[in-house]
DNA sequence: AAGTGGTCTAGACCACCGC
DNA sequence: CGGTGGTCTAGACCACTTG
C-alpha cells in the first residue's frame, strides 16, 4: 500500500463516516502534506481521483471541499459480443443474414451526409439461441476497406474494433417493442421487449458506423462496474 | 493548453492515424521526454489517461504499448430524476404513492439479512405525464434516520443522496413488460415495455437501499457520455 | 493583493519482470 | 541482472479567483 493509496483511504473514511460532511473545507494541501508527512505533490495524487468522481471539488483561492452528491455515476462496459458470451461460459454462434453491396444502403437518419454506406445484419447466439441482432451502416468514405471486406466469417463488430481507431462514441440504451426483424431473427413473442444498444462511433467529427444492438430483454441485462478505489 | 495537454493530443494522434498501429512499441518515458522537450514526469502525465482508457498497456521492463480495443466503455451517468426533468425544461412532480411503517417492509431478495425495512413506492412526474416509478427499499439498521422520515414532500432518492455516503453502487439495466404497479401508475398498455434501473447502494459491505426506477420506454433512453480528452 | 490549487522540473529510489 | 515503469521529493513558478 503506497502513501498516495494510504491517503485516499483515509480522506474517504472522514468523508464516508460524516467527520467530513459535505460542504466541509478541507485543509489546504500543504496542511495535509503536513499531516500525512509527505510531499504536496502525493497529497495531490491521492486528493486527484476523488475530484474526479465528484466526491470533492477545489477551486483556486477557494480550497477544497465536500461535495453533496447530485447524482451516481458508473462506468459501462460494452464487450464484444463474441467475448461476453463465451466468458459466461457458452458456446458463440453467428450467422450473416443480410449484406448490401457496397455503397447502395440507405441513410435513414441523414448522419452520412450522402457517403456511400454498406449495411449488414447478423445474428450472435448463445448455446445457438438467439442472442443479439445487430444491425449495421458502415461509412465506407471513411472505411474504404469495409466495400470488399467479407462478413459470412466475422461480425462486422470484430472485424471493425480490430481495424478501425475512434474519437468519440455515443451510446443509446432503450426499451423497444420488437420490430419485424427482431421477432423474426430473435424468435420473440410481440409482447416481449427488446433491450437496444445504439452506438454512434466517430472519428474526428465524421461518424464511421451506427450499429442497433437489439436482446432479448428476458434474457439480457447490463450491469456497471463501481469505481474500484473504494 | 498545457504541455502535457499538447503531448496527450499528438500521442492520441498518431495511434489514431494509425502511425502506431495495435501492438506498436511506444519509445519509453526518457525517450518521450527528450522529444518533446519536457520531464518524465510530464510524460507520464499525458500517458495515464489513455492507460485508464484503455489505449495503451504499460509493463516494466516490458514497455509501452498500443492496444488492440476489445471494449467500448463510457461513462454512465444518473441524476437525480428531478434534475434529469427540470434541465430538459420540463415541469417536475412528485407523489408519494405507497409508504410501509417503519420495519415492516418484506425483503423478498434476501439481501439485507433479516435488517428492518422500510418500503417507498413513489411517481415522478413530467409536465404531469409519468415519468418514472420508483419503487424503494430502504435498510433502517444502516440509516436509522429513514425510520421517521417523511417522504411526502421530498422523494426518497434526494433524501438519501443528500443525506447518506456510500461506497460502492451496483445499477442493472433492463427491458421489462410492465408489471401490475407500472400498468397503474404509469398507465402503460400490456405491451408498451418498461426501461428498468436497478441500484444497490452499499456503505463497507452493508446494503443501504435497492431501488426498482421504471420508465415507460416510449418516452425514455440512456445516452452515455463519452471520454471528454479525445 | 494574496492565498489557493495547477503545472512542471530534475532527481532519486524502488518494484517488477523479461531477458 | 538490468531496463522499464511506478512512486516520491523539494522546490519553483504560474493562474485563477475570492476576500
Amino acid at each position: 500500500m503506497h502513501p498516495y493509496e494510504e491517503i485516499r483511504t483515509e480522506i474517504l473514511r472522514r468523508i464516508n463516516s460524516q467527520a467530513w460532511p459535505a460542504g466541509f473545507a478541507l485543509p489546504h494541501e500543504e496542511k495535509l502534506a503536513e499531516e500525512f508527512g509527505v510531499a504536496r505533490g502525493t497529497v495531490r495524487r491521492a486528493l486527484s481521483p476523488l475530484v474526479d468522481a465528484g466526491l470533492i471539488e477545489r477551486r483556486r483561492r477557494a480550497g477544497t471541499r465536500v461535495v453533496g452528491r447530485k447524482a451516481h455515476s458508473s462506468t459501462l462496459t460494452i464487450p464484444v459480443v463474441r467475448h461476453e458470451i463465451e466468458r459466461g461460459g457458452h458456446a458463440y454462434g453467428y450467422k450473416l443474414l443480410r449484406c448490401s453491396a457496397g455503397g447502395d444502403a440507405r441513410d435513414d437518419q441523414g448522419l452520412f451526409a450522402g457517403a456511400p454506406l454498406r449495411r449488414i445484419l447478423s445474428l450472435h447466439l448463445s448455446d445457438g439461441r438467439p442472442y443479439q441482432l445487430e444491425d449495421r451502416l458502415v461509412n465506407l468514405q471513411a472505411i474504404p476497406e469495409a466495400w470488399d471486406a467479407d462478413f459470412s466469417a466475422m461480425s462486422a463488430n470484430e472485424w471493425l474494433i480490430a481495424r478501425v481507431p475512434y474519437s468519440s462514441v455515443r451510446t443509446t440504451l432503450r426499451a423497444e417493442r420488437p420490430g419485424e426483424d427482431d421477432l423474426k431473427y430473435l424468435k420473440l413473442q410481440r409482447d416481449e421487449p427488446v433491450f437496444v444498444i445504439e452506438r454512434q462511433t466517430r472519428l474526428d467529427g465524421n461518424i464511421l458506423t451506427l450499429v442497433r444492438m437489439a436482446h432479448p430483454a428476458h434474457r439480457f441485462q447490463m450491469i456497471t462496474a463501481t469505481d474500484d478505489f473504494r
